[in-house]
DNA sequence: CTTGATTCCGTACTATGGTACAGAACCTAT
DNA sequence: ATAGGTTCTGTACCATAGTACGGAATCAAG
């Protein structure tokens, strides 16, 4: 069983964001030895689930979401969830990408130099 | 000259975001005519730069930084500011494309069906 | 001239994901 | 036994980019 801080020290997160997560209802009510909370292994990781979900690009109430899921068995719906982040990741790169070229044409141009004014403050402003 | 509900419209944004702009110093101090605010044609270009430099990913702070090098015309710095974005972007890019692949793989997975647990919920957890 | 829209100002609130702090209680090692 | 580290609770605060609101003043149209 675990404290707090080890819990924390163990899914490379700090205390007060354990603190919150359970606020949010991200981890489960833990038992508690005399007022001070205790953790097994199950919840070193979930909260390692949490942190990769969250690196897939999934928001904590999403990640809520999932997590209540895999109570459910529900692989259905997780698909689902799955699919529509990939699409909105899908979006997210384009729009990136399309940042990145106009930024690159835009600098390649101003170290040109041939005009008097810089591209990349000029070029938006059309 | 444009009340500030005109320039809202032709910038595309709301009345509030363009009182938030100027008090984060993004559109200059406009004249006013008996308290009320009077915008030209150039604000309606400042804040259609803005708007488009959000785009390219920059934020309200370094485009703060960008107006102020358009009136000292550095181009050197608009260029680095350029290139440190487009490194950002590139970051961003990438780690993106990590977090779709990931959810690729464990979405295939899970519609093959083999195992008794579903990959997406899973595969967080080792 | 009155009605309704717009503008003014300051402040507070939203969402997201935490982070910090105060004051008390408790736990551990010397 | 005492000092220092952890933990407890609740509340407040951070950044980012806005959005909302109250109450007063002013502006435009019928």
């Amino acid at each position: 069983m675990l404290t707090i801080g080890k819990l924390a020290q163990a899914g490379g997160v700090g205390v007060e964001t354990v603190r919150f997560y359970q606020r949010r209802n991200l981890l489960g009510t833990p038992s508690r030895d005399g007022g001070i909370r205790r953790y097994d292994t199950e919840d070193v990781r979930r909260l390692r689930f949490i942190r990769k979900a969250q690196q897939a690009g999934f928001t904590l109430e999403e990640i809520r979401e999932l997590i209540a899921l895999d109570s459910g068995h529900d692989h259905q719906r997780a698909r689902e969830m799955a699919q529509t982040r990939m699409a909105k990741l899908d979006e997210q790169i384009a729009e990136l990408q399309r940042a990145r070229q106009s930024l690159q044409r835009l600098a390649t141009e101003c170290a040109a130099g041939k005009s008097n004014t810089c591209p990349i403050l000029d070029a938006f402003e059309i």
